[in-house]
DNA sequence: TCTGGGGTCCTAGGACCC
DNA sequence: TCTGGGGTCCTAGGACCC
């Protein structure tokens, strides 16, 4: 019989790494990476951790305390964190060719019938060729199904110090140290809700959850956490796909200030419209289905949410076509006497476009669209986003696009590229 | 002043149908 | 006291993940 053997590599706090990579200075000094528009605190390096920043705080209140502690800030940089989670990935997939991409650092890989002792190796291996081919240290957990490879890792991390190792393999024989040594709210799937509600029940810990009464578990939380019980049994059990096979593209963002027109707030919608559907036609993908949502601020005392999808009559990626469509949709929903904060746009039920050609044909002739749009993508592509748009976006900067600490696109823009000086 | 954004999956309940 | 039942589809909302 066939042994399955999972392997999850985890990059360590990936986009302050992706910094490191190519500002060395940074190398043992405290630095974050913040959200989009400088929200929220959501990488730390081991230094920042230490002093007990916590990940996702507005980073308003902790500015003055970054700024007495030398803390290095920056803005996120997709473009950067994105090459390089390409680069990991290219490395990743020398080592399996069953591989899933999970999230920007995070994969699995899968391996048939591998020896403990190769196991070892492997692990070890994939962590030091992945630091030395991208710059990027990674945690690496090994498990007979994903969410045991994960808490693997999830004990790499925590044991960094102590170990030295970077990699970790589950083993029958220890699996109910490990396992209850494991906080439950740390289990992949559990999250503190659900946390909380077991602990309430006396399920402490990952070995807990592994013996609670499975007839309970589903009556109580459902099949997921079912599903995650029984992954500890080592009964593999939860399947993953690629990022890259997308159900749903989703643009939203807040708005730097307050809007209370319609035709503003149409503005901002057809903006998410423009970035979602130049993201559709980048993934050769048309969609069936799209929803407009607006609301006000989550911490308003007036709150207001709606949304409204809508049915395309043939699937689309055509920008114009869909501008048309949402701003009927905003019609619907919006209501004068609210005052919104966000706004954003979901295209779901996404098909590919070569199984969609013949459409084409039909009544709409998008032909003449088609070329301006390819046009657009292209210029917008080499010179920078939003270099040229559509009339209907009007004066985008009503959304907020603040970077105020954002580093180089060392990888992927020619004017940009790190400079070594020689004194030679 | 300032509180992210992009995803997935599941469930309960209502509408509607026969 | 009082209740048909079975099925499907849709929606809103809640939970999780990074």
């Amino acid at each position: 019989m066939k042994k399955i053997c999972y392997a999850h590599v985890d990059c360590n706090n990936f986009f302050v790494s992706c910094e490191r990579v190519f500002q060395p200075f940074l190398k043992n000094e405290p630095v974050i990476v913040l959200s989009n528009n400088d929200g929220c605190v959501v990488a730390r390096s081991q230094e920042v951790k230490k002093m007990g920043i916590p990940i996702s705080i507005p980073f308003f209140k902790i500015k003055d305390f970054a700024k007495k502690n030398n803390i290095f800030v920056f803005s996120s940089n997709y473009t950067l964190y994105a090459d390089m989670s390409e680069r990991v990935f290219r490395v990743l997939s020398t080592f399996s060719e069953d591989i899933f991409k999970y999230s920007i650092d995070e994969s699995f890989l899968k391996f048939e019938s591998p020896n403990l002792k190769s196991i070892s190796q492997l692990a070890s291996e994939i962590a030091c060729v992945t630091k030395k081919w991208t710059g990027i240290p990674v945690s690496v957990g090994f498990g007979p199904t994903k969410t045991l490879a994960k808490l693997c890792t999830y004990w790499v991390k925590k044991y960094q110090k102590a170990n030295k190792k970077n990699y970790y393999i589950y083993y029958d024989e220890r699996s109910d140290e490990l396992l209850a040594a494991t906080p439950v709210e740390k289990v992949w799937g559990i999250g503190k809700r659900y946390g909380s509600h077991l602990i309430k029940k006396g399920i402490k810990t990952a070995k807990d959850l592994k013996n609670a009464d499975e007839k309970w578990i589903d009556s109580v939380f459902g099949i997921t956490v079912l599903r995650t019980v029984r992954e500890l049994k080592c009964d593999s059990c939860i399947e993953i796909e690629n990022v890259d096979s997308k159900k749903s593209i989703l643009r939203s963002g807040s708005f730097g200030k307050p809007i209370t027109e319609f035709e503003t707030l149409n503005q901002a919608v057809a903006l998410f419209v423009s970035r979602a559907a130049m993201n559709l036609r980048k993934r050769n993908l048309l969609t069936k289905v799209m929803t407009i949502s607006i609301m006000t601020s989550k911490y308003s005392d007036e709150k207001y949410y709606s949304s409204v999808p809508l049915a395309l009559f043939t699937p689309s990626d055509n920008t114009m076509e869909l501008l048309k469509y949402s701003r009927k949709c905003l019609e619907r929903i919006f209501k004068p006497e609210y005052v919104y904060r966000r706004a954003g746009v979901s295209l779901e039920c996404l098909v590919k476009k070569s199984s969609y050609q013949a459409a084409f044909f039909g009544n709409y002739d998008r032909n003449r669209e088609e070329k301006v749009l390819d046009v657009m993508d292209k210029l917008n592509n080499s010179m920078g986003k939003n270099k040229i748009f559509l009339g209907a976006l009007g004066n985008f900067e009503i959304v907020v696009d603040r970077k105020t600490r954002l580093s180089k696109k060392f990888t992927t823009k020619w004017a940009e590229i790190p400079e070594v000086k020689s004194r030679h």
